[in-house]
RNA sequence: GGCGCGGUACCCAAGUGGUAAGGGAGAGGUCUGCAAAACCUUUAUACGUGGGUUCGAUUCCCACCCGCGCCUCCA
């Protein structure tokens, strides 16, 4: 099934394909390196997480390039506030992000690059740019793109600049731009920050430049899609498709697709409202990376999403129960045979899921494919009718499902405990809630899976003695490890928390 | 001010020109030694407010109210 998806450039809802054959050439902006991601960062990578994972289940092979901002105004003002170089600075944050997109079990990009490790590229494009009229050299060095001269701009924004007239507004420090519009390809040196010494002369690369670049560097002129979050529409994009269009003279990308900010607890997240969470942090209030990924995932990426502590418990148990459904289609006994009720309910909820997400990655929808089966079978299985042959089939749909969404397996444990100890070395452990003390639990309890054996073995014993007092002791001390013990009618089964 | 998006039950959140998915939570029940898990039943005379179009609107149009975004580097 084609997928469909919401294109900013044409602000319609268009099927894709790519230009070649079942290669996908995208392109998402990543991470500013100067402090650690927080939700809202996260809520667009988790899209196009989404994004990658279901273009490769329909088949498509992806070079997907992400870059990684390490050189702009702020990471230079915080690198010289702690008296450390640009590099040092972003290397610190730099792996910080890629700890965290394992935290949320982002797939990694076929290739994450570096704006400092192309700065000559940049030059060489500004130099392409000047030569053709839509660069010019300001008095100090820097270089800027003639707006005026790129009469399609704006058309990604749907921002009208025909009106606007040359010099009009400009403001008295930016005497050295033709047009107040025009924006940076390459900023002069200034006293104490970074710079790198180019063709086109001495300086550091405006904010859009490097994505124009690396873009076309690893991915050719025209890309297949371009992703990032929707403030990012203007000017990052608006100002990337001037200067790679001005310079190729090809479209610069064929898709443009944006996700929306999310508001944190009914409100914009903003640090001065007291509501702006990284990812660490959530971890740190006893939020599972699992939970936070599904609340994430669970909205479409075109709506606002209303992420609230409720939202993340919420999250938390719907989780809980797709694993509970998955385990026990594992562990229960069924009778032999098929029945083929259950394969239709498979087939609809395999069809369903595709079908949803392929229309503009209904995430929400999708998971409702899945819940109704989920319940059905659930029914289905109370009243016994089940057969062996049918959980291969059922499996394969959370399988399925699980490709996209991936919750389902429990890495939760050892990605907590790393953060953990990060922020005890980091000396971040004050103001953590009461969450903490549940995770702590959860983490020193360290026991082994031989050792839960072996004690639901001696409370299966006192079981069958009825001696209910001892055996209710030991389903304390394995609760009190993280251990959740349950007893079906196929038999105890346990689970850490 | 300009442009754009949204307001659906206790919470989160889909969707449709013909009378409202899914999840969570609550209540009652089944099962269980007790729990847990699971299942069943139940919780929106109605989709921000007021008009209009229509045989019929939550779904289309207009106005208003509220929230959100972009309009100089915030995902």
């Amino acid at each position: 099934m084609a997928l469909r998806l919401f294109n900013t450039l044409s602000a319609k809802v268009e099927e894709f394909q790519p230009q070649q054959d079942h290669l996908v050439r995208m392109y998402s902006c990543g991470p500013t390196v100067y402090d650690y991601g927080h939700v809202g960062n996260f809520r667009t990578f988790v899209f196009v997480d989404i994004l990658r994972r279901f273009l490769q289940q329909s088949g498509y092979e992806l070079k997907h390039v992400m870059n990684i901002t390490d050189v702009d105004d702020k990471i230079i003002r915080n690198a010289a506030k702690q008296g450390v170089t640009v590099g040092e600075y972003t290397k610190k944050y730099e792996q910080a992000f890629r700890e965290d997109m394992q935290t949320l079990s982002l797939e990694t990009p076929e290739l994450i690059v570096r704006a400092t490790e192309n700065i000559p590229d940049m030059a060489a494009f500004i130099a392409g740019l000047e030569q053709k009229g839509y660069a010019y050299r300001a008095d100090d060095g820097s270089y800027y793109f003639r707006i005026a001269k790129f009469p399609e701009y704006g058309k990604l924004s749907k921002k009208d600049f025909a009106g606007m007239e040359v010099g009009a507004r400009v403001d008295v420090d930016e005497y050295d731009k033709d047009n107040a519009r025009d924006f940076a390809l390459w900023k002069a040196p200034k006293p104490g920050e970074a710079w790198w010494d180019t063709a086109i002369g001495a300086g550091r690369p405006g904010w859009h430049i490097e994505c124009s670049v690396m873009a076309r560097k690893f991915l050719g002129d025209t890309l297949d899609m371009h992703l990032g979050g929707e403030d990012l529409i203007f000017p990052h994009h608006e100002n990337e498709i001037a200067q790679s269009e001005a310079l190729t003279g090809k479209p610069f990308a064929r898709f443009w697709v944006h996700a929306r900010f999310l508001l944190v607890e009914g409100e914009k997240m903003s640090k001065s409202l007291g509501n702006f969470y990284t990812l660490r942090d959530l971890v740190l209030k006893g939020h599972k990376p699992s939970s936070i990924r599904y609340l994430l995932a669970s909205v479409p990426y075109r709506r606002q999403l209303n992420f609230t502590f409720g939202g993340l418990k919420q999250a938390a148990s719907s989780v809980e129960r797709l694993r509970n459904f998955k385990l026990r289609l594992e562990t229960g006994h069924f009778e032999p045979g098929s029945n083929p009720k259950i394969a239709a309910l498979a087939q609809t909820a395999r069809e369903c899921f595709t079908a949803t997400l392929a229309d503009d990655l209904n995430t929400a929808e999708a998971l409702a494919a899945v819940f109704d089966m989920v319940r059905e079978v659930n029914a289905a299985a109370d009243a016994g009718e089940v057969r062996k042959n049918d959980i291969p089939p059922l499996l394969a749909v959370l399988t399925q499902f699980d490709q996209i969404f991936d919750v389902l397996r429990d890495t939760d444990a050892p990605k907590i405990e790393r953060i953990l100890e990060w922020a005890q070395k980091e000396g971040n452990l004050d103001g953590v809630s009461n969450g903490r003390a549940d995770v702590y639990g959860t983490l020193t309890s360290k026991v082994s899976d031989q050792g839960v054996e072996e004690l639901i073995a001696k409370r299966e014993a006192a079981r069958r003695a009825r001696d209910f007092k001892a055996s209710d002791a030991i389903r304390a001390q394995l609760a009190e490890a993280g251990i959740i013990v349950e007893d079906t009618k196929d038999g105890v089964r346990w689970k850490r928390k």
